[in-house]
DNA sequence: CCACTTATGTCTAATGCTTAAACGAAAGTT
DNA sequence: AACTTTCGTTTAAGCATTAGACATAAGTGG
């Protein structure tokens, strides 16, 4: 049997950053196992896990179960005690969550707030609920902080672009807030996108991810990586147009997706309810009101039918609805029979719909995944260490 | 000034691999310029070009201007006389081409085929059209066959996979044909996409392709890569359903794109005239017959209205059309003016909508760009040097 | 409790790739 | 002819990596 090797200099796996890549990816393999597959030398590769160890990056755990001689021991990445603090900002409330290094929420704190508001007031209330969150935590150590907001954000830059949901805000305001209160690295990202990596269960899955709340948002990730399209605008479908007429769009054209079926279009048909948060109509479709679900009825419908051709283009894993709205039962039950009806089998089978993670917990978890991408890509750990190693 | 070098260790760019990877990717560098991209040392360097040319991967080519001393000389990578083999099948007719390492046509042939036939009777006479057209060019050096056609197709084993349009055909047909005709790198695509891929000008550009013919195609390509999705069924456009209830289509079902807007749909709809081929009806529609004209314009219609969704989904940098009825000039002005008239203009803003370059050509680039990056990856290359090296 | 097995931990000399530096020749410019 | 810049080759030194040996640790099975 030959065991593929793949030296260092043929861009093999033997840097200390795709070895902590390695260890990281798969949980917990043994010295054996490592030396194995990455076709090391004992000596190299015992140096490697020995300043891997000394600098914090991975620890010896449990060992495995002796196959007749010495068991052999696990090594991890070192997680224990590391978060990741992850700010999810919605246009009635936001959460402040500390995760673990997978995107697991530990703890978090919501609160009110309006994000037509400046933005300092209020981002400034969610630090502190942050610091407060932290000082909480005994012996941990914050590796990154990741943003999620309802808007187009920039994504080498993090900042904050044609801002229709938060007109004031400066480009560079959330970035120059949170940068001022940890220097950290720092990860910003529109809140359908963060919700939809935080969704995907495996790299190679492809899935489009539906915010329905006052708004629709769509984040959609292929391979492991968030779509943006040429001007970062991929997935911007709530502005499908549906009809040549029909109900006026807030961006001023008719028959848009979002005048049919976001939580603001269907408020606005149920006007004399007087709903004035897409939550509450969620509550009142809860309570049983027939009125609502009717209205919910027709607009999971329309959903359905756009997100039809989106699945079509796509061929996803898995369809996800998240939102206030988006993530009722009935919503879902609705828009996925219709889905399943419009698509051609070959497509439709084996596809997924469901409904998605509470927001907060989908937004952390893609937050995390981001934060831990950026600080611990293999590139990114190897330059740590060539720093050491003198190397220019 | 630093110079930032990567090691080889640290997975730079400094294997023979990645060293022809950036020679091949930017057109002529000297032997300075790889000195300080690199960071390498002027032996090492040395010694790798030396190598890259004796084995024929890289030659020395003209001189550059004198900046007041002896004149630097490029490094190119070798690709006098290289040449790969397309082909490729339409429904009635294939073309068979000989390409550069670029992808540019050099010479062709078409004949006429039934893609209902079976495989060999479709294949063989194009296979020896291959051996005429390879035995007229002089000193040319065979590098590998692209093969794309009208069916979904597996990517990594180039199997036929549903052939609906191809039902006899067994899945391993293409493979087996073209490996006994030659043993050599071989890739096989589906129509749309390797013509998607081929209209691609650059590595960060997003691009929508569809092909209108007899039936509609499609190929999206992301950041350099063809997307597939879960089961290799993205871009399926033909079967997004327009409307609730409408004209039936093959698939069984009703309201289907295709049965609006492919060639097939429009014939059946124009049955008195008789037309046998959607390149009759694009002749028809050219000579100015006023009936046709008007059908294609109502297919335009609604493939521009189910277009503005996919690009409202993806913000693709071009939309481009392809195919007998799809790159009409009537029918390419129709489609952009519903697609920009329907999508929001933060997405329409910048992109193109276009006609294609004939097929032919479009699906011989693409088709050369997969042989070129299966036989040039840079791990492939390293892999070549490394047998001579010794390493196991 | 003892033999056996398998993994861990460390060290050695040898190997081989990569580098820096120097030098001479080549081929332009002014 | 003097100057400049690139080309091409060689040297010894440096460093990372390797194979292999050897000792130790920690289980299993009788």
């Amino acid at each position: 049997m030959t065991v593929e090797r793949v030296p260092a200099s043929l861009g093999g796996a033997t840097s200390h950053g795709y070895l902590l890549e390695l260890i990281r990816s798969a949980d917990g393999l043994s010295r054996q196992q490592l030396l194995s597959t990455t076709g090391m030398s004992r000596a190299t590769l015992y140096e490697r896990l020995d300043t891997l160890t000394r600098r914090g990056y991975i620890y010896e755990a449990e060992p495995l179960d002796s196959t007749g001689g010495r068991p052999s021991r696990k090594i991890r990445f070192e997680d224990r005690g590391r978060v990741v603090l992850a700010i999810t900002l919605g246009q009635t409330h936001g959460t402040v969550s500390i995760a673990d290094t997978t995107g697991t929420q530990l703890r978090s704190v919501t609160r009110d707030l309006d994000i037509s508001d400046p933005a300092a007031s209020v981002l400034d209330p969610l630090i502190q609920d942050g610091r407060a969150l932290l000082a909480r935590g005994a012996d941990e150590t914050l590796l990154g902080i990741g943003v999620s907001l309802p808007a187009p954000v920039e994504a080498v830059t993090g900042f904050v672009k044609h801002p229709t949901t938060i007109p004031g805000w400066a480009p560079d305001s959330v970035v120059a807030a949170v940068k001022a209160a940890w220097d950290l690295p720092l990860v910003i990202e529109n809140d359908a996108r963060a919700a939809a990596l935080g969704e995907r269960n495996s790299d190679t899955e492809t899935v489009v991810y539906v915010k329905v709340g006052t708004g629709i948002g769509c984040g959609i990730v292929v391979e492991g990586s968030i779509l943006r399209g040429a001007h970062g605008s991929a997935g911007d479908i709530g502005h499908i147009r549906m009809t040549p007429d029909g109900p006026l769009c807030r961006c001023g054209r008719r028959g848009c997706l979002a005048a049919y079926s976001s939580g603001r279009a269907i408020q606005d048909r149920l006007g004399h309810l007087h709903f004035s948060t897409a939550g509450e109509v969620g509550d009142a479709a809860m309570a049983g009101n027939p009125e609502v679900l009717n209205a919910l009825d027709s607009a999971a419908e329309v959903l359905g039918r756009a997100l039809a051709a989106t699945v079509t283009t796509l061929n996803p894993d898995r369809l996800v609805l998240g939102g206030r709205i988006g993530s009722l039962a009935m919503f879902v039950d609705q828009v996925a029979h219709r889905v399943l009806a419009d698509v051609v089998e070959r497509i439709a089978e084996g596809m997924m719909v469901e409904a998605g993670h509470p927001e907060d917990l989908a937004a952390c978890h893609g937050l995390t995944t981001l934060v831990m991408r950026e600080i611990f890509a293999p590139r990114a750990v190897d330059r740590m260490f060539s720093d050491v190693t003198g190397l220019a």
